[in-house]
RNA sequence: GGGUCGUUAACUCAGUAGGUAGAGUAUCUGCCUUUUAAGCAGAGAGUCGCGCGUUCGAGCCGCGCACGACCCA
């Protein structure tokens, strides 16, 4: 953007007259009594509503205006909503009205008066008096095509924020989604927690880390990429239900569904079961869904989906034989397994096994396809290093994932708290990681250590809380409910 | 990392065949005291993403780069 183009010079200007009649450009002692909301009629198109009465003051951002000679039409936007101004010279007086000539859209004013509705029954504050509170030197985007670039409306979102209404109410949706949460997880017991951000070790998933360096200490730290080993940690202290909410960064490639840094629900419960989690995310998923959507019935981008429990359950073989169409001779041989895999492009490394190669197919055959939530389970051991065991079948663990839409939403596992096996799980992860020192740095050996002191019995889950927004929120992008995404940086 | 598409006024977009760059909104000036995409009359506003090349001449053709979107990995 040209930094000294025409509209940048007269707003200047405007501005600089204002000064020069002795009007301060950026007030703070204008009090407003009432938001917008609030003394709008709930009832707008009921002409016998009756209205607030008395004076009234109001500040916002003014958003459209229609001038006349010596009166004009405004629209104010204040954070609960936009209601039209009505100001003419007669009521404020000629040198008042001066200074309303001066206001452009965009600027950022207090009015007050009382309310009436027009001719067309348009409930309006009538002002008696106003005063400029922010001069804006920027113009607006056009009222009628508003801002579409997204490379703009992500870069500067506060004027996506002003001028779209709906991103204003997504982003309020995603808020009040954590709210219930957190509600949510109160109201059962559990205790919110905050664990590190910065790991000397990035434990607790498969994934690159963002390094840094702590100068004092000389030591490099990784951004969390999950808080699964320190929650954990808890459980082992002796805290019996914990949640965190917060973000963790991955080190990888930004697409519509994914961030560097994303928010997850994490929590963890004793005495507990994968399969009482399965409930228990139902029962979350279906009741958030209803509180900020209305229904447990949602749309996603032209798809009805159905969130009303309860949800399907297939194991991942289930899954792999009715949606994946694999026969399952083929797929209870480890061998054939391996090669159908590596027959369907699947690029598999010489020490994979045929758990690796079933979660393949399955994210290649299956997963876009659990458009309605599906839970899926009985992963492979071999992918699952933090899972316990199923005892029946010790090839799979007591691990569920759910989809919806075709997009994992939450990841959940009775918890492996056999000390000797997890050393085994997590050194032979690391013998397996190839040249790649990035992933799974070194064994997090503390964390050994305080399952040997003992972590009773437990399940823990993961939701994505950004997914979780998209999908109730409709929104196609994660960029569409991360107020700032990543973006490289704006050239000069 | 690969492919496709995009980048023209503050915003939303046109731009024919390679021949002096357009519209609507916004802005400015004049008229206008119940409008709501207000109206009428007039005006100003551009490094056509950046660079190199082809050409008498490039917004348009070629190559490279930047940023973004979508798809793939």
């Amino acid at each position: 953007m040209k930094e000294n183009n025409q509209l940048l010079r007269q707003r200047r200007q405007k501005a600089d007259d204002l000064a020069a009649l002795g009007v301060p450009l950026y007030s703070n002692n204008f009090k407003p009594t009432h938001h917008i909301k609030d003394i709008l009629p709930e009832d707008m198109d009921n002409p016998e509503a009756s209205l607030e009465g008395g004076t009234l003051a109001i500040a916002g951002r003014i958003v459209a205006m229609r001038k006349f000679g010596k009166a004009a039409f405004l629209h104010l936007q204040d954070e609960s909503g936009r209601m039209q101004v009505y100001v003419k010279r007669d009521t404020l007086g000629a040198d008042i009205f001066q200074i309303f000539k001066k206001l452009d859209i965009g600027d950022i004013a207090g009015f007050s008066g009382s309310l009436f509705r027009t001719k067309t029954g348009e409930v309006t504050l009538q002002a008696v008096t106003l005063q400029p509170i922010t001069k804006s030197l920027r113009p607006l985007p056009e009222k009628f095509h508003g801002l579409t670039d997204v490379e703009i409306r992500y870069r500067q979102r506060y004027v996506d924020l002003i001028v779209n209404p709906e991103v204003r109410e997504t982003f309020r949706k995603r808020v009040e989604i954590i709210r219930l949460i957190r509600n949510f997880m109160v109201n059962r017991g559990f205790m919110e927690v905050e664990t590190p951000m910065m790991h000397p070790i990035a434990g607790g998933a498969t994934a690159k880390p963002f390094q840094t360096h702590h100068n004092a200490l000389d030591m490099t730290l990784y951004l969390r990429i999950a808080p699964e080993l320190y929650l954990k940690r808890l459980l082992v202290g002796g805290f019996e239900k914990v949640f965190e909410i917060n973000r963790n960064f991955r080190n990888e490639g930004l697409s519509t569904r994914h961030n560097p840094e994303f928010t997850m629900l994490e929590f963890y419960q004793a005495f507990a079961t994968y399969e009482e989690l399965m409930d228990l995310t139902e029962e979350m998923i279906s009741w958030i869904a209803a509180e900020v959507t209305g229904s447990m019935l949602i749309n996603y981008q032209g798809r009805e989906v159905d969130l009303s429990p309860p949800w399907k359950r297939l194991t991942m073989e289930e899954s792999l034989v009715e949606i994946g169409g694999i026969e399952p001779e083929i797929l209870t041989d480890d061998t054939r397994i391996i090669q159908f895999a590596r027959d369907k492009g699947i690029e598999l490394d010489a020490s994979a096994g045929p758990g690796k190669a079933r979660n393949e197919l399955f994210e290649l055959l299956v997963e876009e396809n659990l458009l309605d939530p599906t839970f899926i389970t009985a992963y492979p051991t071999e992918i699952s290093p933090l899972a316990r065991r199923n005892e029946k079948n010790p090839e799979v663990t007591d691990r569920f994932e759910l989809f919806i839409t075709g997009r994992e939403i939450a990841n959940a596992f009775s918890e492996l708290n056999d000390p000797v096996d997890q050393r085994q799980r997590l050194e032979k992860q690391i013998a397996e990681r190839g040249d790649d020192e990035e992933i799974f740095p070194e064994l997090d050996q503390d964390f050994l250590r305080a399952l040997e002191y003992g972590m009773p019995s437990a399940a823990g889950e993961g939701i994505g809380i950004d997914r979780l927004a998209m999908l109730l929120t409709d929104s196609p992008s994660i960029r569409d409910v991360i107020l700032f995404p990543h973006l490289r940086p704006e050239k000069k």
